[in-house]
DNA sequence: CATGCATATAGGTGCCTGTCAATATAGACG
DNA sequence: CGTCTATATTGACAGGCACCTATATGCATG
């Protein structure tokens, strides 16, 4: 059983649509786009991927991950697990240690899709 | 009992916080902004802004929004009023009409809080 | 190989949520 | 006032989710 199938490309599923406030999201669009806010939409999972994508070096270590929180370490493992399948972090396991990294403008997708100040 | 108790201000709040990516969300941020998000995780409510955000005229009729989705009335209503408790939309009845606008800023700062391309 | 450490998975539990049918509210109008 | 229309509220139910404990996996090291 991969965990780690790429279920959606938030990259690409963002990237196709313009910002809500230009025109109406289509259905099938909103269906692809709501699991993307959906995994963002939790304090802790919020928290996380803002350490992950906040970090210099463009990774972190689970380590120092489960260390921010008062939560078992199942549980942050569970978290990050949701924002791997949503596809907005990337794992990489070296030795004993996961590294985590933002997905490279999987943010800044849904930041435009979401609507962004006036340039 | 006062549904339209103004719970946050997703502008005032998205606005004391610099982007997800520049520094570590604090837990109290996190715990003000995934309310935001989770109004707009559903499939629907991320269609019913769309349309209330991208209309012409800066407002649409209730009326105009039920047909627009195979629900029935009061699912509607209960999508707008979960976007409207988040603060994400203001309402405003006219007649026997209720017309929902978005609150400005408030998708805008959502999306510079996400993230958006470099300038 | 045995032990220890870092992380993931499994399974269970209580709460939250999306949906519907039924009903209430409240304005317009004859 | 009685009726019609637009919207909101209520109550119920099924499914989903966040959290925990317990256990598994997998790498490193003595």
């Amino acid at each position: 059983m991969s965990n780690s199938l790429p279920v959606l490309d938030p990259v690409r599923v963002v990237a196709c649509c313009p910002p809500l406030s230009a025109q109406p999201l289509s259905a099938p669009q909103a269906e692809q786009i709501a699991p993307l806010l959906k995994a963002l939409a939790d304090p802790v999972r919020l928290r996380l991927m803002s350490l992950v994508a906040s970090h210099t070096g463009g990774e972190v270590c689970v380590c120092d991950l489960t260390e921010a929180f008062d939560l078992t370490q199942p549980t942050i493992s569970h978290h990050l697990k949701v924002l791997h399948d949503a596809g907005l972090v990337e794992r990489e396991k070296r030795g004993v240690w996961v590294y985590y990294r933002p997905r490279t403008g999987s943010l800044a997708g849904l930041g435009t899709l979401i609507g962004c100040p006036p340039a």
